[in-house]
This record gives structure tokens, sequence and C-alpha cells, in this order.
DNA sequence: CCAAAAGTGTTGCGTATACACCCATGG
DNA sequence: CCATGGGTGTATACGCAACACTTTTGG
């Protein structure tokens, strides 16, 4: 009898400036690989059935496989972790997006996710995928504000915006964001939506 | 019918001041999940059938889970990577130890092993686990090199023994290693042999 | 005495950090 | 005119890289 294999999800998105992820019925998404197709495109059908999206442009990556001798038959778990822009989340489930600080110790799939943070901290400092958790455009101070969340400190404006822009990642639309009661920000884009590796904090 | 699942290895050591990889003839080591233990414990008792070592205290991590759709039926391999004291190899089973400079993008498994080679060289700059490629004692001299074969490149040698004692990972043990036509050189040991988080380097 | 590897300090440079005020807008 | 968030510069501290000579030993 060949152990079961199953793939798990762990969804993070940024909504309210915090760092959330899903679940459904107080699970992660799980799902199973499909014969005709890759693991990674397996993961990315399985999360569509969970969470409607306009917009394709998520980063995947693997996290690693689990055996989980539990309870009854020996299963085997493929865990992928999943980066979505915050505002393309209907706002009607946002109770399904939990506060990352919120997940105690005693938390099922505690675990899975302490390693999943750890790893998409690592993956911001050391890459430019942040990209995959804003949409096209955005101002320096939501970019800034997302870093935040996910880091779980504050940064210094001034020091940020050096820093950020000395990467040369992004390009200014020429755009501003007006509508607010204050001054209006420059609107930035992401010359590339595609991973590189970049050094962008210590 | 549920997908094939295997165990692949890719085995790392520093031998005669390389980094080497371990083939059999001219594959990696494969072998398959057991019931009765974990993927990782899996992984080990296969590495013990393919070679015959002293020392149990080799450095165990996954590196990912590829479902391989290659030619006949449909595949799915978890791939591990294993750091070993070159010190500890049967001198006689050297040829199977391939230099990782000399595998070409033509030969199989050379993507699994570049990715290898990446994970390991950010695994030394981050953490503490270059000790699982040592024996238990050894002068500074021989841990540069370790550095050196791992990260392709010369690093200087005040440079490096400022860094690494800075970082206090290691303990003199007080003895001097004579033998050599030479000034006899401090033997180091690690405080700890179990993995951390350390910068070592940029 | 010679060859071989061990051991040892200083300086310059670039990057990270800390820090406070003025600006543009909508209400 | 006031509240809100946007935008800007400088001084200091720290870590990294470059670099050459003396010491101890075995043969």
């Amino acid at each position: 009898m060949a152990p079961q294999l199953s793939i798990k999800l762990v969804v993070f998105s940024i909504i309210d400036d915090k760092l959330r992820v899903f679940f459904k019925d107080k699970n992660l998404p799980v799902g199973f690989p499909q014969k005709d197709k890759s693991l990674d495109n397996s993961a990315l059908s399985i999360l569509q059935k969970y969470i409607k999206t306009s917009i394709l442009d998520d980063y995947v990556e693997q996290l690693y496989t689990i055996s989980s001798a539990g309870g009854g038959k020996a299963g085997i778990a493929v865990v992928y972790y999943i980066l979505m822009p915050g505002y393309s989340i209907n706002r009607e489930n946002k109770s399904n997006w939990i506060d990352c600080d919120n997940i105690g110790k005693n938390m099922s799939e505690y675990d899975v996710i302490s390693y999943a943070v750890q790893r998409l901290r690592w993956k911001v400092e050391y890459t430019n995928v942040v990209y995959s958790l804003l949409l096209d455009e955005f101002t320096l101070s939501q970019l800034q504000k997302v870093y935040e969340a996910i880091l779980g400190r504050e940064l210094d404006k001034r020091n940020f915006r050096k820093k950020i822009l000395s990467l040369g990642l992004l390009k200014s639309t020429g755009k501003k964001k007006k509508g607010e009661v204050a001054r209006p920000a420059t609107v930035f884009s992401f010359k590339s939506r595609k991973p590189e590796f970049v050094k962008v904090f210590s």
C-alpha cells in the first residue's frame, strides 16, 4: 500500500497591514496531486478551488515534504507557501484570514506556519518577491508597511526610501495617489515581476 | 494508481580540498520511504546502504520534492542533501566522489546538484553546519579550506581568522597539530554541533 | 639554514543607523 | 487653518576588504 500523498497550502497575504494566513474551517487548504499536472500546478489548482481571485500573479514555492505519521494511515504531504496581494481578495472572506501574530503554539499547524513565516522573512530580505504581495501600482509607504508586517518591526522612513530606491527595482509611474487628506504620494511599480536575488535588508 | 514516491540523495563531502558529490554507477543514491520510518529516517537508512561510515553525525536536509513526469509512469522524488566529513570515508571508494566543478551541464542530475550546491553555499554562509563536513578536531586552515571549496573563492587568512573567532562558535582544544614540517597549528573544535543560525560571510 | 605553514594589526571605505523638520493636499 | 501623510539630508558607527612580515617547526 503506497502512502497517500497530499498537497497542503500556506497562503499569505497582507490585509489591513497585517501578515495573514488563509484558513478554511480552521484548516489549511489541502488537496491531491493530479496525474496530468506537475506538483506546482496541482498546488495552483488547489489554490483556485479555495480562493477566488481575479489576478493570477501569485508567488508559489515549495516549503518541504513531511511524513505525518499521524493517527490512521501513514500520509505524506507536500507543503507549499503562496503569496498573493491583499487587495485582490474578496472583502467578504476576510474572516478566513488569520493574523500570524495570533497563531498560538497550541494551534494546529503552528509549526508549519512558523516555518513558512521564517522562509517568507528570508525571502523578502534576499529577493524581490514582495511584488507578489502588492498590486501593480503602490506607494512607497504601502511597500514599507508590507515589509514591516513581514519583518515584525518598524522601519525608518528615510532609510527605507533611500535603500529601496538605490536598489533600482522600482520605477515611478509618474502618477500621484490623490484622494487622501494629505500630500499626494508618488505611485511606483516594479520594473520586473519575476523573482530575482537582491539583498534588501540585513 | 498512486504515483510512486522515491527518495534521492545528494551526498556532499570535502575530499582533497574539493567539494564532491557521491555517485554510484553514475547515479545518485535512490531508495524508497519505509512505512515505519519518517522521511528523514528513510533517507538516512538509504544513505547507510550506499556509504559505510563509522560516524553518524551527518547533516541531513530536504531539498525539495519533484514530480518527474518522465518517460514511463509518473514519479515523485523527495530529494535530500547530506553533509559528511571527508576523513570518515573509505579511501578505496574515492572514485565515487566527483568534484562538483567537473559536473557539466549535460550530465544527468546537473540541475539537482547545482541547486543543492546553491543551498549548501547559503547554508554555510548563514549557519554553523560546516561542522558536519569536519571531524571533531581541526585547525583553522582546514576550516578555511572547507569554506573555500564550498564558496569557490579564496579567503584572506587574517580576515578569516578574525571573523570566525569573533563568532564564538569554536573552542581551542589546547592541543597542537604536530608532525608537519612547519609551525604547529592550534587545534579547535566546535562548541556545539547542532544547527544554529549565524551570519558567517556576506 | 632552509622550506613550509602558523600567526598577527592597521587603515580606508562603504553601508547602516539615528534623527527632525518642511511640504502639499482636502476638509 | 489644521490635520494628515509625503518627502528630504547629515553625522556617526560599524563591519568588510586589502595588505606583509615574523614565528615555529622538521628535515
